[in-house]
RNA sequence: CAAGUAAAUCGCCUUAUCGCUCUGCAUGAAAGUGUAGGGAGGAAAGUCCGAACACCAAAGUGCAACAUAGUGGUUAAUGGCCACCGGUCGUGAGAUUAGGAAAAGUGCAACAGAAAGCAAGUACAGGUUAAGCUGUAGUGAAAUCAGGUAAACUCUAUGUGGUGCAAUGUCAUGUAUACCAACGUUUGAGGGCUGCACGUUCGAUUGUUGGAGGGUAGACAGCUAAAGUGUAUUGGUAACAAUGCAUUCAGAUAAAUGAUAAGGGUCACGCCUUGGCGCGAUACAGAAUUCGGCUUAUAGAUUUACUUGUAAA
RNA sequence: GACUCGGUAGCUCAGCUGGUAGAGCAUAACACUUUUAAUGUUAGGGUCCUGGGUUCGAGCCCCAGCCGGGUCA
């Protein structure tokens, strides 16, 4: 696996996302909080990720727009640590629950927490 | 030199590594891969005006409603902009200004005051047969003249059909013209997107409201070459216009335009001291159909013109 | 994207066509009571969301902004 993140990697579609939000589980690191549902894609990728901030906790869209840029890039960065020898297909959104403005360090480790903890999560079910 | 006024411009840079999105080309059955190039703003924001464009009864008539309000110009258009006149503020450069009509009518004016209409008349002085008959004072934003007030109703002039890219068209997928209640309906219900009326047209597999539910929410076009941008000349006080030359400059859709590291620039502060070191800051803000304006936010930097004060020549 | 409603005391709200801003609850003091609660009397507390304008005078009228609700596929 690559350090990219291209279209097909993306969760995109509506339907799917709301069935996400309403039959799907989570694992949380405070500031971040990762959904997941176990499902299967046409396309072929086994897994696809959105991010998501909070418009009631960033109201400026360049704030909003930073850290999505942020989650985006370490996720990008960490999942082939992770995901490597998946097998099972999983649509993934990870949101930013926290109310300050996060650097890419405290990004970056609590992203490998969060990754960790849902890997284990999976395993033991 | 100090303080200020107006107008205009810019608003971080370089390198390395790893990425995102669009387009062209090559390759491939396809997914993709390789390669070349493009990729946020002066406000992209607020959605306050004006248009383009699209659809909606022949885009009908009247009323209502709303907007604007000195004069002239400018523009595709405007409630924007420019020039001039008048008012207000400032020593000044300048700033600001919804600035028509009170002899068409209706209303309003707290407190004070005799009185802010339709009825009266305070104090002092004068004056007369008599009398608010005359003058002054006093109250108040305004006091005998009928005035003020229209960002009070109103009148006058001018303008406005409605809805908005979630418009609209094509394709795909799925379904329920079902059920319950009330009211109405070939004696014309109801629809054709408007607040009302009229007119016109369609019109019987029946309409409206409420309840309880079922289904879709994908793709493509619209979608970016345009009242475009840069520059020069000419006309005009100016807004702006005309002509020549050059140029092609985002197109995403849970929504790209980035992340990390190093170095530099600019500004403020501190230290030594006159160019180094340390530390901090580097704004407001992120396209979503497209333009022209307006309004609001904005660290800091630059340029031009001018005013006032002080000093020197 | 298109519309619409509101902002007044610590809280919930009045204030309708402009003339010194009120009510209830809450707070404080006093009285009553052995004490508290309840009750009674009194007092304090307001940038009327912000900034301009019209007016002699704006909570109210007009303009611009800020904040918070709600509706429409």
């Amino acid at each position: 696996m690559k350090f990219t993140f291209g279209k097909k990697d993306k969760l995109k579609s509506q339907k799917l996302i709301e069935r996400l939000f309403l039959e799907g589980k989570s694992v949380s690191a405070y500031p971040l909080r990762l959904v997941y549902l176990q499902t299967n894609f046409d396309d072929g990728s086994t897994l696809k990720t959105g991010v998501s901030v909070s418009k009631r906790n960033f109201k400026s869209a360049v704030h909003r727009n930073r850290i999505k840029r942020l989650l985006r890039e370490s996720y990008r960065l960490n999942k082939r640590l992770y995901f490597n020898n998946i097998t099972t297909s999983y649509a993934l959104m990870i949101l930013y629950i926290g109310k300050d403005k996060p650097d890419y360090d405290t990004v970056n480790t609590k992203m490998k927490t969060v990754l960790s903890s849902f890997l284990e999560k999976i395993s033991r079910d």
